[in-house]
DNA sequence: ATAATATATGCGTATATTAGCTTATAGTAA
DNA sequence: TTACTATAAGCTAATATACGCATATATTAT
């Protein structure tokens, strides 16, 4: 049997919350804690799982890990997972505030949240 | 936040073989388990998780419940997860044996595993 | 070197999920 | 009615998952 990671994957709210935000962008992990309000772990994990299931690629700079959509899941059975994430939050009210805090937020690490 | 149940329905190897299975025909429980060589609870309570996540419908024929694909779910963001299932079982040898002995099955119902 | 910062990870725990076993339910047949 | 049969559901144990907290790691800056 394929390995089942990329549909286990998307059985977890914060990840397909993560995924619809990466579909657009690169980001470093604080960004995403702050746009979708959550811990650091919490955005790291969601994030390296997403990875590890083939959605997600990964580049340091400096200190900053940036993940965004690898281009091979866009091929292959990702595709229509990708395809309904997207659909899935068409219309979202809570797409749309993920999307605008994204937009408010500067890349200056989780740090940010004490401030 | 939309109801997260047809992402989190396809997180389980059991469910995708199921409803793989359903994606062509219109099978009952005895069917499914006989085809893919499980319990009946089993089987049964993977139908009714497709069923309830709205991937399947369900008519009653007798004894027998007879579950297939709801074509409401190729519309929306199920129709990108069904795809997913489609290309996720192309060639793959377990979906090619449990077809085969799905076809080999009369429904004949569940006795007949201690025949 | 040390300090500071962004991310990853180990650990414990709470919660959720799975599946077997058994029993209940619903329809059929005599 | 009773007997039979296919499916659904209750209960439980085993397993898996998610997440917070704390710490480790890696990179940069001084």
């Amino acid at each position: 049997m394929r390995e089942l990671k990329a549909f286990k994957v998307l059985s977890d709210e914060t990840r397909l919350r993560i995924l619809n935000l990466l579909l657009d962008d690169e980001c470093c992990v604080c960004e995403i804690m702050q746009a979708l309000g959550m811990s650091q772990s919490k955005a790291s994990r969601g994030l390296i799982a997403l990875y590890e299931a083939g959605f997600l690629k990964m580049r340091r700079d400096g200190l900053w890990s940036l993940y965004s959509l690898d281009e091979q899941a866009v091929k292959g059975y990702k595709a229509g997972l990708i395809e309904a994430v997207k659909e899935f939050f068409k219309n979202s009210e809570i797409a749309v505030s993920d999307k605008k805090r994204m937009k408010a937020e500067a890349r200056i690490g989780p740090g940010c949240i004490n401030k």
